[in-house]
DNA sequence: TCATACTGTAACTTTTATTATTACAGTACA
DNA sequence: TGTACTGTAATAATAAAAGTTACAGTATGA
């Protein structure tokens, strides 16, 4: 999986946590996080499609949260943001002629299939809200 | 985590098991792997710093698995190649002037830390040779 | 004993992925 | 209607991963 984006889209969430009730513009949450104002309308995109959050276009736009902290979890996150699997599927070209090579992905698959599975359950019972009151 | 090296190391581990009482040269896993002897040996040496395989030099040398396969785990494969935490630990460089920038990447450290704990135990309940009785 | 078939590793190049930057069209407010 | 935003494309800079070449070291066995 693509760890910085996870970072970067904990961080996002958390700032828009802590100001539930106001757009925060993209500028605000980049320099907190000190990365490109870009970078971070990209990963509020990815947030948006996935249901997380809101975003307002024009002046006084920004973002915030698209339903309450606790009811985002921390197994969301890590959808929204993943998009190579978390061990690498299927990215090798082993070598068809040898028996092993030509089924290996497949059973590294499973075994990836399965692993996350359990890494699901494991963010699924952290809920955003939880995670923000260890600020206090 | 790295998902290239674990599915390689996967794949030399495989191909170790099958044929267990043999030294198999770099050269030989790397055709099967499909990618560069020297990766292959690089992979190899972390392997065997983490007593997973041995090596032996010279002629009629190559290497094996160094215990049987029943007592090799997917999690120490999987410890043998992360370098970089599950999710990104500490890669960050949050502004320290916001309350948020300041703590997050310990808060987020903790996170990371539970899930992997999880995911270890996970692969810690598939062994080498589980995995290779697929293949048959 | 010496050619051979290996390992181990360093140095370097190529490729690919990530991150940053610039630029600008579109939108809504006041 | 100027201003403060979003959204997105295109491109450049940087970093990480993979591949390559090269060669010293080591055991084997003819």
């Amino acid at each position: 999986m693509n760890s910085g984006r996870f970072a970067i889209s904990m961080h996002i969430l958390t700032l828009l946590t802590f100001s539930e009730d106001e757009w925060t513009s993209s500028e605000y949450l980049a320099g907190s996080i000190n990365i490109n104002p870009v970078l971070v309308r990209k990963e509020l995109g990815n947030l948006r499609e996935r249901g997380l959050v809101l975003s307002k276009e024009g002046k006084s736009g920004g973002s915030r949260l698209a339903k309450p902290a606790d009811k985002i979890f921390m197994s969301e996150v890590y959808e929204a943001v993943k998009q190579k699997d978390l061990l690498g599927k299927g990215i090798n070209s082993p070598n068809p002629d040898c028996p092993v090579g030509r089924k290996i992905n497949d059973h590294l698959d499973n075994l990836y299939d399965e692993a996350e599975k359990t890494l699901l359950t494991s963010l699924g019972k952290v809920s955003l809200a939880e995670f923000c009151k260890k600020f206090d």
